[in-house]
DNA sequence: TATTGTTATACTCTATAACTATA
DNA sequence: TATAGTTATAGAGTATAACAATA
């Protein structure tokens, strides 16, 4: 076989598939009753879950969340969008930049404000978040497969009440 | 005030203190009811209370699990690391050269086995282990100050079940 | 042949700082 | 002066691929 990969339907290269199994023979010492590191296993599987929800289409948990905040806010500013997600200004605009150029959102000036652009998606990029909405949701709950429905909401309440 | 900054105990430059505060105004939609979205959220807390507690160490999750994991598993190998952290041996090569680097650990040549290194904590690195588990366990406590006993065990029990 | 550690290289994400144009 | 977006640059972290030594 040669180089070329045919690749099935792998237009992203996987940020990180990361599988963090544990390793048999190995003492993980305070790991084990630390929450933070109990968030960070659930975390990887968490990722790993959407990585496969999402598989081919090229989306990141931050693009998908960009996705859904644009559908839900039209007319949303960058500034915003850098703040929902927790990055620097420079970073939602690169973010931007890739939903615009795939033609899933588009910047209309604004009337109000010359300096900011408003953000929408476009037909596409619509279509695009409710498919894709639809298979975060199917695999979400298969993440929580392990729980009963009760257990699900009250796993939901703690970790917000974590995250302040 | 000039641009210099005195930076009182900044040995690292903190890879990712980003707060994620609730945007107000945001329609969040179907983010708040993914199980993933609040797990990342709550790891971004658990982050952020990590990097409060190991500020001045230079220390970063991965580094803080090596030093636990060579303190609680002496001689293990960096191929056993790598997979316990769940990255490629070459980046625990890196990491190994970084402790390596401030003689907290030591590679010691095996006697069942010419390929491989085992890895040790020096005195050093051991007494760093002790004082960093000790604070991050204060901080992980005050991840779930808001939590009784009980819930944090409860938790804690269905992180685990989520992570399989 | 398979595995350990290593080296070289590349890519993604994010940050900072300086710049512009508006406010 | 302050803010929105932009540009340029840099750094951390991780990945892949190929190589030498050893199993």
């Amino acid at each position: 076989m040669s180089t070329s990969r045919p690749s099935p339907a792998r237009t992203s290269r996987g940020p990180r598939p990361a599988s963090i199994a544990r390793v048999p023979g190995i003492d993980y010492d305070v790991l084990d009753t630390l929450l933070g590191y109990a968030l960070r296993r659930a975390q990887i599987a968490a990722f790993d879950q959407f990585y496969r929800a999402t598989a081919g289409y090229g989306i990141t948990p931050p693009r998908f969340t960009a996705l859904v905040i644009l559908g839900a806010n039209p007319g949303v500013s960058q500034t915003a969008l850098a703040a929902v997600l927790g990055i620097a200004r420079s970073g939602a605009m690169q973010l931007t930049d890739w939903l615009v150029g795939r033609k899933l959102a588009e910047r209309r000036a604004r009337a109000d404000d010359g300096r900011a652009w408003g953000l929408y998606l476009t037909r596409r990029g619509a279509a695009l978040a409710a498919e894709l909405k639809r298979r975060v949701r199917a695999q979400d709950a298969r993440l929580g497969a392990r729980l009963t429905a009760a257990e699900r909401r009250a796993l939901l309440r703690l970790l917000d009440r974590v995250a302040e």
